[in-house]
DNA sequence: GGCTATAATGTTATATTATAACATTATTAA
DNA sequence: TTAATAATGTTATAATATAACATTATAGCC
């Protein structure tokens, strides 16, 4: 099960899945001839570190403290960077980010987000692009990036029946 | 056509589309025993007026010049209620607020958003909800709100080669 | 190596979006 | 008319994001 296909679950090797992680994004860096310089790739690694959305300033306060004059453009560079790369992803409903499983492979996101414990999940269906692309053309519609996050619980949390799905 | 199937045309009644969804609106409030008032209607018919998401501030400016004392909670607690009778739609990506032409049916919203001319409108595509269901059901997620922006291109900005969809 | 162009980051200030907390006014219903 | 509730007014501030310019680091060239 990779991580683009479903929540983590307790077989997950996470720092392994974060390393990995890492590894694709310099090695994808160096092809692009972009830098993945120390501060790029801390950043991306804060966003891979829980699987959930991390906010800008909550990424702030961890640089704050790893060096002097981090500041809120240090933060939104590098998140500019990143998404530019598809190395993240931006989660326009909780207003955060969270790193790509497949940064190779252009698209818009589809999100599953746990409203309990927070974890993301990241699909690439493409049986709901395609119903998307079939409706938007109905209306005369040009898709240009679609957006689609759900909310509602994950696997563990719907089971510890951590409140009601609607 | 109705609002809700597609973007306005040219056809487009739009000064009695508005007034019809205000005269719904003031139908819905009465029978859920919750009050309309001439604060809250002008709101409604604010967000009513371009067919297109309006931020909080932008209505604030707009209640600024119309009433004395309007700030920021003035503009958020309404459209808190509104959104709570669902009456307006949150377009999370942009930050901003759209009417809803059916705020009958319990819907999470499905919206085609164009990136030239601001244009929204809002689809209830079955097809793209279940493709969604079906994709959250086989990773054992408990679907809650679905949340679906679609930016792009409408039909005018489209014909009239305002970019590339892409 | 030293030079220059460019890219990246540092720094200060401020814009934009949203909420907290408490005061006042309006409406409902007894 | 009065008490309870709902709605709005008011002041302050939190949270998110960007503008503008200064400095430092890197890459490519001589």
């Amino acid at each position: 099960m990779t991580p683009s296909a479903a929540f983590m679950d307790t077989g997950h090797d996470h720092a392994n899945c974060m390393e990995s992680a890492l590894d694709q994004a310099s090695a994808l860096c160096g092809e692009r001839g972009v830098r993945l310089t120390p501060l790029r790739r801390r950043v991306l690694e804060l966003v891979w570190v829980g699987h959930k959305p991390l906010g800008a300033y909550e990424i702030l306060d961890t640089l704050k403290a790893e060096r002097r004059g981090a500041a809120p453009p240090t933060v939104y560079r590098v998140l500019d960077f990143l998404l530019q790369q598809g190395l993240v992803h931006r989660i326009e409903s909780l207003n955060s980010f969270v790193g790509c499983p497949d940064p190779l492979k252009a698209h818009g996101g589809q999100f599953l987000i746990c409203r309990s414990c927070g974890l993301t999940a990241e699909l690439n269906d493409r049986r709901i692009d395609q119903a998307i692309r079939t409706s938007a053309n109905r209306a005369g519609f040009a898709v240009g990036r679609p957006m689609i996050e759900i909310e509602g619980l994950c696997p563990h949390c719907r089971d510890a029946g951590e409140g009601s799905p609607g």
